[in-house]
DNA sequence: AAAATAGTGAAGTGGATACTTGACAATTTG
DNA sequence: CAAATTGTCAAGTATCCACTTCACTATTTT
């Protein structure tokens, strides 16, 4: 019986994740169209779990799924009243949002900027 | 034999993707950290999909994969010169997500205003 | 031309995700 | 109280997705 060989391999397969960043998470909850119209139907004022899952054609179940993912992105609040959980936009996630374009338009758009020219100069020299 | 009932019941699990929107490609693509920090690279300027994948601890493959989500998205533009393939950031996409915010914050925000006057004013009922 | 470099394509792996169902719990309503 | 309403929990399913490996092609370099 040879000694169990230490596997140097990389793990196959999806990464296990660890913890996920905010950004991450925020992202993630806005690449959903289902979400996306949820965010907008709260947008008109808050609704009930069962008035939102109507008019997507989708059931309880997968509404209340789809509030976590976005409070866990903080685009939107819960709380339940009675035996009616009451659903709303929450600020915070598009106030982030916001911040990370913002950040990230500084950042590339130098870099942008300085590649037009770039590109100006070669068309230029052609 | 009895006639074959047509199922009424909806499908379960996850529903098949049909064709996928700009936002949600554009969510998507961000969404993922390993492609936000190969934008990061590139705001530094253009780099072959080895240049990328070295830093990031992955495959030639998985890049080029990922790079292939951020075209899809025109957050990214790539073209080979000779043997090597050269990324770079394309401001489409980000424009694109720029106007997202912005048409959003008008809805959103609208709506928000109007929430937090409600909320005042149940404080001040109180 | 041989060897090294850079990338591509197809196929596979396993965790994540967007749903469902069905059984149950809590709150209103008749 | 019984029935209806509203939601929750646990578990299951099909698909997606972020990777990998391996075999291969195309371009430099020596």
């Amino acid at each position: 019986m040879g000694a169990v060989k230490k596997s140097t391999k990389r793990p196959v397969g999806r990464p296990v994740r660890v913890s996920e960043d905010e950004s991450s998470l925020l992202f993630h909850a806005l690449g959903d169209p289902t979400r996306r119209a949820m965010l907008d139907m709260l947008s008109a004022g808050p609704m009930s779990v069962s008035g939102l899952a109507e008019p997507l054609g989708i059931t309880l179940t997968a509404v209340t799924q789809h509030i976590q993912v976005l409070e866990e992105a903080e685009l939107a609040k819960s709380e339940k009243v009675g035996r009616v959980r009451s659903c709303r936009i929450e600020p915070k996630g598009f106030d982030r949002l916001e911040q990370w374009v913002h950040d990230h338009r500084t950042e590339w758009e130098r870099k942008l900027d300085r590649l037009g020219a770039m590109l100006e100069e070669e068309d230029g020299r052609k």
